[in-house]
DNA sequence: TTTGTGAAACGAAAGTTTTCGTATTTACTC
DNA sequence: GAGTAAATACGAAAACTTTCGTTTCACAAA
């Protein structure tokens, strides 16, 4: 038997559907489609359809408003940001963060400040866990 | 007119090859195969097909060698790993680096030497800058 | 030159993701 | 209850990714 490929990530549209209910809280198939780019284009059922995936896969519960449905996220954008760079850094960055960090800060399009507020993010951090 | 979506970002197995030839330098169809874990049981004409692949979306270019071909990224590691990164900052941070570090360090798995490493890379990129 | 071995070329099957059409259901109004 | 507007349910087409089989090609050994 074939084992299920189970990658607790979600794809490209599922995403963008998370992104915006995680925005809005909770939303219908109406909310989130119309939360969407001008030019994305994207038919009703469409939208209807990845809701329905991606409360099958669990990122995602419904509740009955009605006659609509009220879909809620099951995970935290905080969750789902450091699942994602454990991904990205297993991946990508030998399973090292800090060397994620190192190619971002050598990033020549990083400005000062965002470099300052790297830093003080850290040392807060560090301050925090010794004190 | 359709717009072909050009993504710039390699799929699952694409990373999975250009992970084995950015170690190996260059290589051939074979030795990126033997190079791809025991487990992995890929026929020799699916990795060629990645290779090809890989090839038509410039990821990589071939040489002749004898009867072989010669696969070499054109992309370094380090230019992926920025593009990527700055994927992921687009589409889960706001484009906004700092909270992508933000979320890393106030990751609990994340050790204090990791931290410490961080911390010594923003310190010295904000010397080099400044001084 | 024939033959055997391993590589390349190519197309297409299999698997996954994305999109949509059609049919049905729901709640509301008269 | 019949009409209607909007939502859901479901299947499947379309698009993309991953895998592989078959045929062709290149080189070397007899």
């Amino acid at each position: 038997m074939r084992q299920k490929k189970k990658s607790e990530l979600l794809t490209e549209v599922e995403l963008e559907f998370m992104t915006e209910l995680w925005d809005l809280g909770e939303g219908t198939v109406r909310d989130v489609l119309d939360k969407l780019p001008e030019d994305r284009n994207l038919a009703y059922t469409s939208a209807a359809t990845i809701l329905r995936i991606l409360e099958q896969k669990e990122f995602v519960t419904s509740r009955k408003d009605g006659k609509r449905h009220v879909f809620k996220p099951t995970l935290g954008k905080d969750a789902y940001q450091t699942r994602s760079l454990k991904d990205l850094s297993m991946k990508l960055f030998d399973d090292t963060p800090a060397s994620l960090v190192a190619r971002l800060v050598n990033d020549d399009a990083l400005t000062e400040e965002a470099l300052g507020q790297i830093r003080a993010l850290v040392d807060r951090r560090l301050k925090n866990d010794s004190g």
